[in-house]
DNA sequence: AATGAATGAGCCTTCATTCAT
DNA sequence: GATGAATGAAGGCTCATTCAT
C-alpha cells in the first residue's frame, strides 16, 4: 500500500535499477525484473521497447535524479565558496550521488551499476557522459587548478583529478570486497560523512604533496 | 620452447581470459573462447568441467602468474626496505598486476575481469580472496602502522588503505572512460610508471595528511 | 460526399483488403493495419470482433463489391448474347475482378488474397464459395456445355473450365514472377483488355480442339 | 522403422516441405517442424541456422529434386523430338514436379508452396528464379516460337506461354477449391496423366488459334 | 462510441551441457 | 584424449486481445 500509488513505470525502473546494479545487463532478465516490479514482461516492452530501452532509462534516470538531489558544485565566479570548500563540496556530491541511501530505490545497485559503465561503457552511458561526466570532471580540474596554482602541468592536474575520483568510486563500489576482508571496516552507506571527511583530507594532503613537487625538483629519488 | 608447444588447456585459458575480461562472465559464450582457441566447444567441458570451471581456473591464474611476476611486499622484519619504499613497492606492483602489458596474454581485459570481481564478487572469487588478497591487504596496512606510528586509528589506517587501493584500481579499470572525456589523458598501459609515482606521492601526502591530524584536534571546522 | 466522409469501419477494411493481400493473414498485424488506417488497435477489435472477424469481412467484400461492379453473366435463357459473347463476358468479369485497379482501394493485394484462398480456402471462404464462386463456376460449364454440345463428357468440360479460370487467375496473381523473369511482359493492370483478349481467343481455340477430339477417337497418338 | 534410415535432417526438411506449403512461412512453427519431425526444437537451427535457413533449404530442394527427377526439355537442336512432343513433355514435366506423388515426402504441400512463391516471391526464391525458372520459361518460348512461326510477334509468344503455364499451375495448386465446388471432379494426383493429356490438347488448340489470328487480321469483332 | 494501458500466450533463438564414438 | 551431434532450458520479443474509462 506504501508503495502503491507509484505508477508502474516508475516501479519498473526502480526495480531495474537495483537489479541491473547486482547482475549486469546481460545477466538481468526482464523476467527477473517483471516479477519483481510486479507487472508482465510485456510491460518491459511497451513502456520501454526493451530490455536496453530499459537499462539507457535506468542509467539516465540515475543521473538526472541524483543531480538534481545533490547539484554539482558551481564555477568559481558564481559562489562565494572557497576553492577548499568547492572540493569538499564536490567529493560529497559525487559520494552521495553514488551511495546515499535515502531519497529513491536500488540503492544498493546504483553505485555499481555506474562503476560498471565507468569500467566498461556501454552504448546507453554515451549520452549520459556528454550530459554528466565530461561537465562534472571540467569542473574538478578547473577546481584544482585554483588550489594549485599555475605551475602545476596541466598532466599533473588531470592524474590528481583521477586520484581523487578514484577514491570516491572505490568507496561506492568496493564495499561487498572490503567488507569481506576486513569485517571491522565501517559500512558505508551508514557512514558517508565519515568516508567524506577522509576522502577530503587525504586529497588535501595528497594535492598539497603534488603542488610541492612540482615548484622545485620534485624526484622519487628525494626519498 | 616454454610457450611454444602451448597445450590446448593453456591456450583456452589465455584466451578465457582476454574474453571474460571483455565481456564479463554472462556475455562470454564458451563458444567464442573454443573459436578463439581453435579447440572444439566440448573441450571446454571436457579439460574444466564447465563454463564455471573454467571461470573459476581464469581467476585463479590471473593470481597466482601476476604474484608470482610481481611479487608482494616482504613484511617488516624479514626486509631492509624503508616503509616508504615498501609502499612503492606495493603501489606498484598492484598496479602491475592489474595492467603491465609485458607477461602473458589477455592483457587488456586481466584488470577489468578483476575490478568486475572486486564490485561483484562471486563465488569463484573467495578462494583468491584468502590466498592473495587479505594477505595483501594486511601487508598494505601493516605498512601504513608502520608510517603513521601508534597515534592513528585502526578506522583511519583502513581508510587510508582504501584510498591508496582505490586509486590503483582506479587507474587500471577507468581507462576506459577517462580516455573518453580527456583525450589529453595519458594511456595507462604505455605510461605505468608515471602513474605508480603520481600515485605514490599522492598517497604520501594524503597519509602525512591523515597522521597530522590524527595527532591533534582533526576536524573539518578548522579548515 | 460518398467517398469524402468515409466511416472509420469502411476504412479499415479498405486499408486491411491492402496489407492482407500484401502479407497474408498471419503476417499482417492489426497495428499494421491500424497504423496505416489512422485508428486505434482496439479499434478492430471493436469494429469485427478480433483479426478473423475483419479478414472475413475484407473477403467478402472483395466479392460483393467485385459482382456489384461487375457483374456475371447471365443465365442462357435470360440474355440474347451468344455463347461466345458469354464467355467472352465471363473471362472479362472474372479478370476485372481481380485486377482492374479503378474502382476501390487496396487494388494491388485484392488478387493476391483471393488466390491464396483458393489455393488454401480459409473458414472465412467457405461462405463466399456458396454464395457467389459456385455460382460462378455453374454459369461457365453450361456456358461451356452450350459451346461444345452434347458429345463432350462431363469431365471435360470441368477441365475445360479449369482451364480457362487457371489462365484467369494465373494472370491476376503471377504478375510478380512474370515480371521478374520475362521484362517484356506487359504488365497486367495496364493492359488488362489485351490480357482479356488473349485469354478468350486462346481458350476458343482450346475449347474447339477439345471438341473436336471429343467428338471422335481422341488420342494423344493421334498427334 | 521404414523410415529411420532416414538422417535427421533428411526428416526435417520432408517434414518442412509439408507444413511450409500447408500454412506458409509465417505462420508455421519450428516447433511444429520439429515435433512432426521427432527432433529438438534447437535442432533446426543447429542444421539451418535458423527458420529462414530451413524454408531457403526446403525451397531448393524441391526444384533440386524435381529437375532431377523430371528433367526440363532439350533444346531444339539437341534432341529428335518434335515441336508437339517437346510441349508434351514440358507441360508433363512441369505437372509431374509440382503434382506427382510418388518419389520424395512432403508431396500435398510441395505445389502449394511453389504457387505461393510465385504469387509473392521472398528471399529464398531469387535463387531458384535464375536457376531453374528463367531456364525453364525459355525453353517454353522457344517450343512455341517454333510451333507458331515468325508470324507472331513475341508478346503473343510470352501470352501463350503464361497461358499454358497457367493452366500447370492452377492443376497443381487448385485441387482444394476445385475438390469443394465440384466433388464429381478428378483428384489430380490420382489423375495426373488425364490433366496432362487435357492440359496438352487444349493448349493445342489455344496455339493453333493464336497461330491462325496473328496471320491475318485477327480481331474480336470477328466472332 | 472509441481508446490507451496492460496482459498472456507463444515464437525464434541462444547456449551450456551431454553422449556416443 | 578429444570431438561432433544433438538437446533442454530459458530469454527477449511480438501480437491479438481485454478492460476500465
Amino acid at each position: 500500500m506504501e508503495q502503491n500509488q507509484i505508477s508502474a513505470r516508475e516501479r519498473i525502473i526502480e526495480t531495474a535499477t537495483d537489479i541491473f546494479g547486482r547482475n549486469g545487463f546481460k545477466a538481468t532478465t526482464i523476467r527477473m525484473i517483471a516479477a519483481e516490479a510486479g507487472v508482465n514482461v510485456a510491460a518491459v516492452n511497451y513502456y520501454f521497447g526493451g530490455k536496453e530501452g530499459l537499462y539507457a532509462e535506468v542509467i539516465e534516470t540515475i543521473f538526472s535524479k541524483g543531480f538534481s538531489r545533490f547539484p554539482s558544485v558551481q564555477p568559481d565566479g558564481e559562489t562565494e565558496m572557497t576553492a577548499d570548500e568547492r572540493l569538499f563540496t564536490f567529493i560529497r556530491g559525487t559520494i552521495y550521488r553514488l551511495v546515499s541511501p535515502e531519497g529513491w530505490g536500488g540503492i544498493s545497485g546504483r553505485g555499481r551499476l555506474i562503476v560498471k559503465e565507468m569500467i566498461e561503457p556501454t552504448e546507453a552511458f554515451n549520452h549520459v557522459i556528454d550530459k554528466y561526466i565530461r561537465p562534472h570532471k571540467t569542473v574538478l580540474v578547473s577546481i584544482l587548478s585554483e588550489m594549485m596554482g599555475g605551475d602545476v602541468p596541466e598532466q599533473r592536474l588531470l592524474l590528481s583529478a583521477v586520484s581523487i575520483l578514484g577514491q570516491c568510486i572505490y568507496y561506492a563500489s568496493g564495499t561487498n570486497i572490503i567488507a569481506r576482508i576486513a569485517p571491522e571496516y565501517l559500512p558505508v552507506d551508514k557512514n558517508i560523512d565519515v568516508i567524506v571527511d577522509h576522502v577530503f583530507r587525504f586529497s588535501l594532503g595528497g594535492l598539497a604533496r603534488i603542488k610541492l613537487e612540482s615548484g622545485g625538483t620534485a624526484a622519487r629519488e628525494k626519498l
